[in-house]
DNA sequence: GTTCTCACA
DNA sequence: TGTGAGAA
């Protein structure tokens, strides 16, 4: 596959994930996490699904997903679910700062 | 399918 | 920290 290819097939996945926005049963079933407990964290403040415009029903998208997994992984190292959700949340930012890092200094090509 | 709430361990 | 169950 040649470059020109990865890069149109990086950008395609780039825009279905961003796009990727489930129920919680379908977040439920492909993290294992009970849907009990998803709403449990999120009634502590830990997650916070997209509400959709018409309705009430939580949707989540796909780095919502990403943090829930995180945090389970967590979970079963020994962390308490406010320690977990802390580290999730510090990582995740150190990340999206050093990325609009790199933003900032990389020029259009 | 989803929501909330009360009770319980 | 999380679950069960019932009702809407």
């Amino acid at each position: 596959m040649g470059q020109k290819e990865q890069a149109a097939n990086a950008l395609l996945d780039f825009d279905l994930l961003s796009r990727l926005i489930v129920g919680i049963g379908e977040v439920s079933e492909i993290t294992g996490v009970p849907q009990r407990k998803i709403r449990y964290w999120e009634e502590k403040g830990i997650i916070q699904p997209v509400k959709e415009v018409e309705g009430t029903t939580r949707r989540y998208d796909y780095i919502n997903i990403k943090k829930i997994l995180l945090i389970q992984e967590l979970l079963n190292d020994g962390y308490t679910l406010d320690a977990a959700a802390k580290k999730v949340e510090d990582r995740m930012e150190n990340i999206n700062k050093v990325f609009l890092e790199l933003a900032k200094k990389t020029k259009t090509r």
